[in-house]
DNA sequence: GTATTCGTGGATACATCGTACGGTAGCGAG
DNA sequence: CTCGCTACCGTACGATGTATCCACGAATAC
């Protein structure tokens, strides 16, 4: 059975997409591919190297995005593909900002970003670059981290109020009727349920709305 | 020796201050605190809640921020606290956003957020609070997570460029020379280091900015 | 042909982890 | 005194990442 770093990675990532991190382990890998576990290590370095090389495989599909002539077109695309990558790849999210991503396709996308974002009304520098990047990336990170977050709670307690009311309600409405917290009991008994895709649109526009209307620098 | 969630989410605290999350786990803390490992499970039901508590713990310092008459004064202490626990305790970089955080210290934090932003121009009823919070609790879990993630990278690779060239530099010299990534090369090459603090006051008040021009919805 | 060396691969082992489970000792109530 | 409950710990198990060693087959040298 020959292997390479892409087979192991290519396994790595279907185990992680179905059992998740706490549910991946070099020897789940190891018997999926039909051999020793100590086989693992002619090809990484260790597990967490393992994570970075499954981290830029991901990479890799986001960086498939076209480049747009325009600079928001690309910065939109590139955003929403990390989220739709986030979304397939749930583990992703749990790594993504966790460690410097290096790979080759992760400096792809760094790239990308960085030059169109470079192109942006406000950016008139490289301290201003650093700045609009810093801002945007530090958006998405937290943005994919917590509809993932926000997925995986739903799912383990229900997708519907009933379920929601059973598991995690009686702890939180005990709580909200302390009177404590007023805003967030409105948030939660009045909130609409808000589209995650357009949310995750509206937020983005307005992080870049604040890029692109500050003040020269 | 009496035991309590308090003392075992102090000592863990500890632990996880100097050893990270890595090097967190329930037998050191029953051996610090002096007790069999299993004696924690009188007081959390597994690692995962005991790891909740900790996030939680944490939130009772950022709950400590005064509140202000101004919506923004209060919303820039409450995220710069943020920042400044995330520092302190860097672990909590790499949970902040991954659970729903719904301890009572936690809830006070998203209290204070959601009041204070609820009082902001541009946000004028719910569904526009459920989004600037949305977009504010991102920016500020991405910014931690990256700046955390920067430091320790520092760390490792050594505080000067002769420690940084000897580690890291040459792979991505070696990639930055393909010319694929004339822009990062740019910011790796050009690019001064910015202050951090400033950094993430200078994105807040972006993001802020971003939330307050908002056209009515 | 035989002996030696090298490369590939797997088996074994170790330290560590979270947690299940069972047993014991001490204390308080009846 | 006995019994029940609580606190506590010891033992055990399955699992993990990874170190280390050994066996086997193929290639090379004589």
């Amino acid at each position: 059975m020959p292997l390479s770093r892409e087979k192991i990675a290519a396994t790595a990532i279907r185990l992680a997409d179905t059992h998740g991190l706490d549910g991946l382990s070099l020897r789940k890998i190891a018997k999926e591919l039909g051999v020793g576990p100590m086989r693992l290590y002619d090809y990484v370095i260790n597990r967490s190297e393992l994570l970075d090389l499954m981290v830029d495989v991901v990479h890799a599909r986001i960086a498939e995005v076209d480049q747009h002539s325009e600079w928001r077109t690309t910065i939109l695309a590139i955003a929403h593909a990390t989220r739709a990558a986030a979304l397939d790849h749930e583990w992703f999210s749990d790594l993504l900002g966790g460690r410097p991503h290096l790979g080759p396709h992760a400096l792809a996308v760094g790239e990308a970003t960085a030059a169109a974002l470079s192109q942006a009304p406000g950016v008139r520098g490289i301290d201003d670059l650093q700045r609009a990047l810093g801002a945007l990336n530090a958006f998405i990170i937290g943005a994919v981290r917590r509809e993932v977050t926000e997925r995986r709670t739903t799912r383990s307690t229900g997708t519907d109020e009933a379920a929601f009311q059973a598991s995690l309600g009686p702890y939180l409405t005990r709580m909200l009727n302390t009177g404590r917290y007023p805003t967030v009991a409105r948030l939660v008994i009045d909130g609409a349920h808000l589209n995650a895709e357009e949310t995750f649109n509206h937020n983005l526009t307005t992080v870049l709305d604040g890029i692109t209307s500050r003040p020269r620098t």
